[in-house]
DNA sequence: ATCCTAAATCACGTATACATGAATGGGTCC
DNA sequence: GGACCCATTCATGTATACGTGATTTAGGAT
């Protein structure tokens, strides 16, 4: 049975491409190229198109040419604040409900994880990492949880595309196998505190600091151009 | 200008006729009714179900008339839970930035949720109750965060409307006074634990209580019917 | 060279047509 | 009388057509 649209089939792949940053925030998703592209018609792509837009990935304005998202600042550091209050819920419940194969799971992500970066391979890399953090939600047991957590952090890749120093690998397996030692113990608080560590880290990696970015001025960003280029 | 298209006032007045139960959990919603109806094409009807569906307050299988979702209990105390994560992290925002005229925006809608009430309005009253939460979210300062919980809101309705008992009609006005009351005092650890005091209330009248949903068989409903019926 | 304007092109918004898979009703057989 | 099967009807899945607003390009004036 054909189980996905093909409509499907053109969302997951535009989503995957964002995730991965081969699509850069502000790229133009003209609907019929991406038909084209998969064969389908406009009406498949701007279904997918619409529903990326619902999940932030997007930006649909009417009578224009649909566009990868470009998250502001404001809009950025929103997305961290819901991401913690999700994932502290989410360890909350791994603790509660802790089984010794969710260890083995993750134990084999992070390795995946590992073996992307030291491969070169920074798109995987990246996406596992933020995929450590979904793997983490389903294991949880709260489906919706899970949907709100990998929306937010799909976004959160957008950020760092946009906001992060460029050629920024995550890096972040080091962090991912405390998070599981810690979950091991199931010592909730250990747990919630080394999570919240971890997300900081994250959020670090991905926005300039609170004073740089006040600091900012598109005067400041000429000048470094006037006197050198 | 014409801000919103017409597939935007569909979906509006779904959205509002599903959360105020005119359109009870399960009805069927053709396309070619609803197009008939608002006078646009089953396209712009389909961009409406589609949003409503990942929403959460609508069922689309394919193939398959769309119905108004039927929230399993399962997935009830998953969107429960969700909502008392996000509210928490409302609460705590509100008493952060709280400013007076918020107490102000609030009272006003306290008085508009009791308005309906006495006038017998019990539609208005539950949607009214539930927009005290999306209000609350609003002022808190996090779009996304609103946006969140007023899916999760609006999923409650759905709830109530399946498991509810008949004719329970919100009536938490004095409740949501209590959270203004402690958001005024601009005490975190006391708002929080109001908020959650009305959130389980708000769940006790939504959902059977646990012992309940599962005590509840078949054979035991068939011979309540059997002897009197 | 720059700015403004007008025409042409492009891309989207929406309706509609046609194909296909579900639902329904009538008729037949046991 | 009830269950099964086929024909019909209905509702959705998808492509396409056409109108309109946005965007780009070419040309001319300053």
């Amino acid at each position: 049975m054909e189980i996905s649209s093909r409509s499907d089939i053109a969302y997951q792949a535009l989503r995957r491409a964002i995730i991965e940053q081969a699509l850069a925030p502000g790229t133009k998703l003209r609907e019929d190229e991406i038909g084209a592209h998969f064969g389908i018609s406009r009406t498949l792509v701007r279904a997918a198109l619409m529903r990326l837009s619902q999940e932030g990935l997007v930006e649909i304005k009417r009578k224009r040419t649909a566009t990868v998202a470009i998250p502001s600042l404001d809009e950025a550091r929103e997305i961290f604040e819901v991401r913690h209050c999700l994932e502290q819920q989410i360890v909350q419940r791994l603790t509660a409900h802790w089984r010794p194969e969710m260890g083995e799971t993750l134990e084999a992500h992070v390795n995946e994880e590992e073996a992307a970066a030291q491969r070169g391979d920074t798109a995987s890399a990246s996406r596992l990492a933020g995929e450590f953090h979904i793997v983490l939600a389903r294991l949880a047991g709260n489906a919706l949880l899970a949907r709100y957590l990998s929306e937010v952090v799909s976004r959160c890749s957008l950020i760092l595309a946009v906001y992060g120093r460029p050629h920024v690998a995550e890096c972040a397996t080091a962090e991912h196998r405390n998070v599981i030692a810690a979950l091991r113990a199931r010592d909730a608080a250990a747990s919630i505190s080394i999570m919240n560590e971890h997300l900081h880290a994250v959020e670090a990696r991905a926005l300039p600091r609170p004073q740089e970015a006040e600091d900012v001025r598109i005067s400041d960003i000429l000048a470094r151009y006037s006197t050198a280029g």
